[in-house]
DNA sequence: GCGACAG
DNA sequence: ATCTTGTCGC
């Protein structure tokens, strides 16, 4: 069983995969996705994020702790990676994964759940972002997108707290939510990304809010992110 | 062949 | 993601 987790592990760690090696990856990773909450307790939220430092080819991650509920900032760490992957819609994780797993290992306290700017199993294969990283850590993980990646559904009611089912095509299945996290502003797309239950993961996304659509954890991060970027390519 | 298409 | 000023609405 330890052999296994490793080789988890190193799956996910594997760069510069060919499409079929990528698809095979996710194939492994989807069988171990958990979509059930499985923690012991929740008082902190991590949120990670993104910059490209395109002259560098880097990019830089930064990933923030906050308390839960208070959403107050303990901690925060950074990392570069080398840019060894293109973005190709449903492979993101194969492009930002490296730095992710870097910032992660810099982290003196893992958060109880980490949030991703991204899908988690609202993904065609059902392996977004949230899901393959959080398996890959073995963390609880959930996937707050601003932006839809696949599935159908109907708008949700414009009132904070309104949602509305996202469905899988195909099957029907509900493979995430839509989200009002502010009124009268576009839904974010949440969805289980390991270890969390999509209705666990909506409650904490609502939990995690300040007054703006995109939630705290991710919010910060993205703000750090664009400040670190501007202040190392000058 | 024509749309859709996380960051 | 990134490039970018003003502008409309609550």
């Amino acid at each position: 069983m330890v052999r296994e987790k490793i080789a988890v592990s190193e799956l996910s760690l594997e760069l510069n995969p060919t499409p079929e090696r990528a698809r095979e990856i996710q194939r492994q990773i989807r069988e171990s996705i958990v979509t059930e909450d499985s923690f012991e307790r929740l008082s902190t939220v991590g949120g990670a994020d993104l910059a490209v430092l395109t002259h560098r080819k880097k990019l830089l991650c930064v990933i923030v702790v906050l308390t839960y509920p208070e959403l107050e900032e303990i901690e925060r760490a950074w990392a570069m990676a080398d840019e060894t992957f293109p973005y190709i819609p449903g492979y993101l994780s194969f492009r930002e994964g490296p730095a992710i797993v870097k910032a992660w290992e810099k982290l003196k306290g893992k958060p109880d759940v980490l949030m991703f700017d991204g899908q988690g199993t609202a993904h065609p294969r059902g392996v977004g972002i949230a899901s393959h990283i959080g398996v890959a850590l073995d963390t609880p993980a959930i996937g707050v997108a601003k932006k839809k990646l696949f599935g159908d559904y109907e708008e949700p009611a414009s009132v904070r707290g309104s949602r509305s089912g996202l469905l899988h095509p195909k099957t029907g299945e509900t493979i995430g939510a839509v989200l009002r996290t502010k009124n009268s502003v576009k839904p974010v797309f949440v969805s289980t990304g390991h270890r969390v239950c999509l209705q666990t993961a909506i409650e904490i996304t609502l939990g995690c809010w300040r007054g703006y659509r995109v939630p705290e954890p991710t919010r910060r991060a993205d703000i750090y992110a664009g400040e670190m970027k501007k202040s190392i390519s000058q």
